[in-house]
DNA sequence: ATGGCCTGCAACGCAGGA
C-alpha cells in the first residue's frame, strides 16, 4: 500500500497538477491539506474518474483537508471529538485494515501570537484523541502538514530558524510526544539525503537554492512502521509551473 | 535590505500562510 500526504494550497488551482500526479504515482491513499474549498464546490468528479474515492472536510478561503482511496473509505470521522474548532484541519477514514488520518496542524504564526497557543492547544487535543484511536487501530497512519521541523537537520538554516514558530522547543516537544505515543517517522526510518526538505518560501527562490523546512510527515504506528518499505519526498511537482509551495511525501507499506 | 510570493475574497488592499 502506498500512501501520501500533499498540502496542494488550494485544490482548485492544483487539481491538474493532483490529476498528473496521480496518474504518475498511483498511490492507494492521499491526505491533501489545504484544500480551500467549501465541500459543494469540490471536485468529486474529476477525482472520481481518476479512480479515487473521497471523504472531505471543507470550508471556504482557509484550511481543508481531503482523503482519496483506491479502496473503500470506512468510519470516515472530521475533527477532534471534543475539540470546539470551526476550523476544518482534521479527517480520519478506515481502508483495507489501515486508520488513515489526516492533519493540517495550525501554522501558529510566530511564537507570541495567540494563534501560536491555538497551535500548542490544538496539539494537545490531537494527542488526547490519538491515544484513543490507537488503541482502536493499532494499524494507523497519522500524514499531514505538521508545521513543525522537528529537528535541525530538517532546517535549512537552523541558527536563523533557532526559537523561531515551526522550530520551537515546545512544538519539538509536541512532535517528541506524538513519538513517544509509539509513532515512528516514516521519512527517518530510512537512509535519506541530507538537506531533505517539504516546503519552500515562494520568495527568495527559495526552492531553487533548496532553502526549506521537512515540516509534512507520515507517522506510523509500530505496526505499520515495521511493514514500511520506503519513504521519500517526490519534488517534481515543485518544479512544474504554479506549484504548491509543499511536495508531497509518499510512504510504501508491504501488505 | 529580516523583504521578495501566492491564494482567496471581494476589493482595487487585506489576511494568512510558513
Amino acid at each position: 500500500m502506498k500512501i501520501a500526504t500533499w498540502n496542494v494550497n488550494s485544490l482548485k488551482v492544483r487539481l491538474p497538477h493532483l490529476l498528473d500526479w496521480l496518474a504518475v504515482e498511483q498511490p492507494d491513499a492521499v491526505c491533501l491539506q489545504e484544500t480551500k474549498l467549501t465541500d459543494d464546490a469540490f471536485p468529486v468528479t474529476e477525482i472520481q474518474q481518476a479512480g479515487y474515492q473521497v471523504a472531505f472536510s471543507g470550508q471556504k478561503t482557509y484550511n481543508g483537508v481531503a482523503i482519496l482511496a483506491k479502496g473503500s473509505l470506512t468510519e470516515v470521522s472530521a475533527g477532534i471529538p471534543g475539540f470546539a474548532d470551526e476550523q476544518k484541519r482534521v479527517l480520519a477514514a478506515s481502508m483495507d485494515g489501515v486508520r488513515l488520518i489526516c492533519v493540517y496542524v495550525p501554522n501558529g504564526q510566530s511564537v507570541d501570537s495567540d494563534k501560536y497557543l491555538y497551535k500548542l492547544a490544538w496539539l494537545d487535543a490531537l494527542r488526547g484523541w490519538l491515544t484513543e484511536e490507537l488503541a482502536r487501530h493499532p494499524r494507523l497512519a497519522l500524514l499531514g502538514d505538521y508545521n513543525i521541523a522537528p529537528d535541525d537537520r530538517d532546517v535549512h538554516d537552523p541558527a536563523a530558524w533557532a526559537d523561531q514558530v515551526l522550530c520551537s522547543g515546545p512544538e519539538r516537544d509536541q512532535f517528541r510526544d506524538l513519538l513517544g505515543m509509539g509513532l515512528q517517522d516514516a521519512f527517518r526510518l530510512f537512509e535519506q539525503p541530507e538537506k531533505s526538505f517539504s516546503w519552500w518560501d515562494y520568495r527568495m527562490a527559495a526552492f531553487r537554492r533548496n532553502l526549506g523546512l521537512r515540516i509534512d510527515h507520515i507517522l506510523l504506528s509500530s505496526e505499520l512502521a515495521a511493514d514500511c518499505k520506503n519513504c521519500r519526498i517526490d519534488t517534481s511537482p515543485r518544479k512544474l509551473e504554479r506549484p504548491s509551495d509543499h511536495a508531497p511525501v509518499v510512504a510504501e507499506i508491504q501488505s
